[in-house]
DNA sequence: TTGTATGCGTTATCAG
DNA sequence: CTGATAACGCATACAA
């Protein structure tokens, strides 16, 4: 049975090959199906160019120092004249390794989660890794359907923003067994890893911040989202423990415009108007300042001003914005680390990484 | 031949198979390599399940309705049961379609890139296609880089940013054969297709738009990038055909911050200073106008200020600011159709579509 | 409506 | 340092 298995194996060789040599001469006659049809040189073509298996093309590209130079340089000359392009798909199939890690944020369009994923994406390319992009838009539940897809890829890892997620998120990921960092925010129990800082303990020390400078009567600006809601808790705590009257919070669904701020800043102004208001993004602040501008109302003697994240307007606008400061090129960073030593097989001690976050103290609170 | 070729194929299934069984056992009995290793449950595995052939479980997944609602409802339930998820790797490796689409932006820092991402994103993934996300951070070399991981990784298709790129990128675009948009301007020779708008169109309407008002002194400040010198070029050229004097320029790499604007225009201001600024850029255009605020200089009254994107600061900015709108949006959407209309087979007539801009008027200018 | 045979282009494993 | 062989998990083409 074994030989008989043997010699069968040998004749289907032969066959195979055969076949191989009428596809090859086809494609190098026959018109092309399309304008530009894809291009059909695979490794064995270079690989026969250069008389050597396709397994030593295979070397010459991933691991170059096991291959005598003159052999290595032969089957460079010979990628470059056939003009080969790895089929990296195929890799990964038989590798199991895709090179790719997915990264899930609510949006790019807020500028700051941008930043994260430039820290992420500078790291990873260093390594050769590329990034799958996935957009909730706010929608929670959207998360699950990405990470499903993502998963079906056979990502290498996932990036996402926040820890909460969305039902089965979490099962998924620790079924799939790939590293997950969880970014802006913190938990004692991350699907694998965290790196960001508590945002209850920032909206703290935003009500401390401005408690301390004096300010009694205090609203709140902000998202409907787990991060900006925990802002929020934490900025009432404070409020509360302080001593401070009752926080007003205008909460906004996905948004970071300035317009937003002007508009949420328009109905507090109508009101019982608060001594400072914080802000859980600088593009809100900023709309709330253009519109104090309009109305005349001065920044900070009348109304203080405080933001969320210290985007480059933080400092660029006038007067400039007290602000909360999140490294979040950093925290992309981390993660892309954090990811690159797990693909690495290297344990990883620091499961939670709390980059912290800086109060900012400018002109306008 | 003919039957001996057919015999040995039957062998070599009889003794895959036997292998294949020996495997299954032993997944199911070994104790996982790892912590928690892949999911090893194949389209095979579901197939034997539900005690159909896997292609039946491929189609249930793939042409649903090509089934019976009996089978397809059994097949669901066992996917369901066992946890299957499909590999998309494998799958594209078969059928030779990704389902992926690389985009390539200088950074999505800058948000007016973010939104045409928006609107590329939620086109294609309508159709299940995701993203690739690429940044050259204006290194226009690191394009070519891109283009070839992409290439690599055999996406289904391609958008760039701009028409200017690096050596060779066109070339190996056009040799894949895949579907391409460039976005952000316009070319009589796209690569394969393009939607945009004249940069240096909307630079003439600029200058236009500023002289009409009266502003004979011009300044320009922008980035070194290709785009941005087309509108510095034709700013330029409306104001000699008009007889204002001569535009001075501020050109700034990769730049899009307010402090970048801000510095810019201090320098701007300490020589002869211009009556009217065009920024390439609504954040740049927004430095200016702090700067003018910290420097008491009135905006109009003293300086017009112009900007770019009509991103929605220009909107709530005070004064709000007079831009050039550009439906950054909208250009990712139609690049998505685009995409998806080639990809689906249909020819595309139109290949070069023009998206146009307007001249938004506002306060500051 | 379902199944069989085959190949997609690469890497892992083991042998030399 | 190089090679033979067998997967990797699915979809296409055709057959029934």
């Amino acid at each position: 049975m074994l030989a008989l298995t043997w010699i069968v194996a040998n004749e289907v060789a032969l066959v195979k090959r055969r076949v191989s040599l009428v596809r090859q001469r086809a494609i190098a006659s026959v018109p092309r199906t399309r304008s530009t049809a894809a291009q059909p040189v695979r490794m064995e073509d270079v690989a026969r160019a250069v008389r050597v298996s396709s397994i030593t093309v295979s070397r010459a590209l991933n691991t170059p120092d096991k291959l005598a130079p003159a052999t290595l340089r032969a089957v460079r000359a010979a990628i470059e004249r056939l003009r080969y392009v790895p089929n990296l798909t195929a890799g990964s199939l038989a590798s199991n390794r895709s090179h790719i890690v997915a990264v899930v944020v609510p949006t790019i369009a807020n500028s700051i989660f941008a930043e994260t994923i430039n820290g992420l994406a500078q790291t990873l390319s260093q390594q050769g890794y590329q990034l799958l992009l996935g957009q909730t838009q706010y929608q929670v539940e959207e998360e699950a359907a990405l990470v499903d897809a993502f998963l079906g890829r056979r990502v290498d890892g996932v990036v996402l923003t926040g820890v909460a997620h969305a039902r089965g998120v979490r099962s998924r990921l620790h079924r799939a067994g790939i590293p997950v960092v969880e970014t802006w925010d913190l938990s004692a129990r991350p699907i694998d890893m965290v790196v960001g800082f508590s945002n209850r303990a920032a909206g703290q020390a935003a009500g401390r911040y401005l408690i301390a400078k004096g300010y009694q009567s205090l609203a709140f600006i902000g998202g409907t989202d787990d991060r900006s809601a925990k802002r929020l808790a934490g900025f009432r705590e404070v409020a509360r423990e302080c001593g401070a009257k009752e926080v007003s919070a205008v909460l906004l669904p996905a948004s970071s415009s300035p317009a937003d701020g002007s508009a949420a800043v328009a109905g507090l102004l109508a009101k019982k108007a608060p001594r400072a208001v914080f802000c859980s993004n600088d593009m809100l602040a900023a709309g709330v300042m253009f519109e104090c501008a309009r109305r005349q109302v001065d920044v900070p003697d009348r109304l203080a001003v405080m933001g969320f994240a210290d985007l480059p307007i933080a400092l660029g606008i006038e007067p400039s914005l007290t602000s909360v400061q999140v490294h979040a090129t950093e925290m992309g960073q981390r993660a892309g680390e954090l990811l690159l030593r797990r693909l690495a097989g290297d344990a990883v001690r620091e499961r939670i990484v709390d980059l912290g976050f800086a109060v900012v103290e400018r002109a306008s609170a």
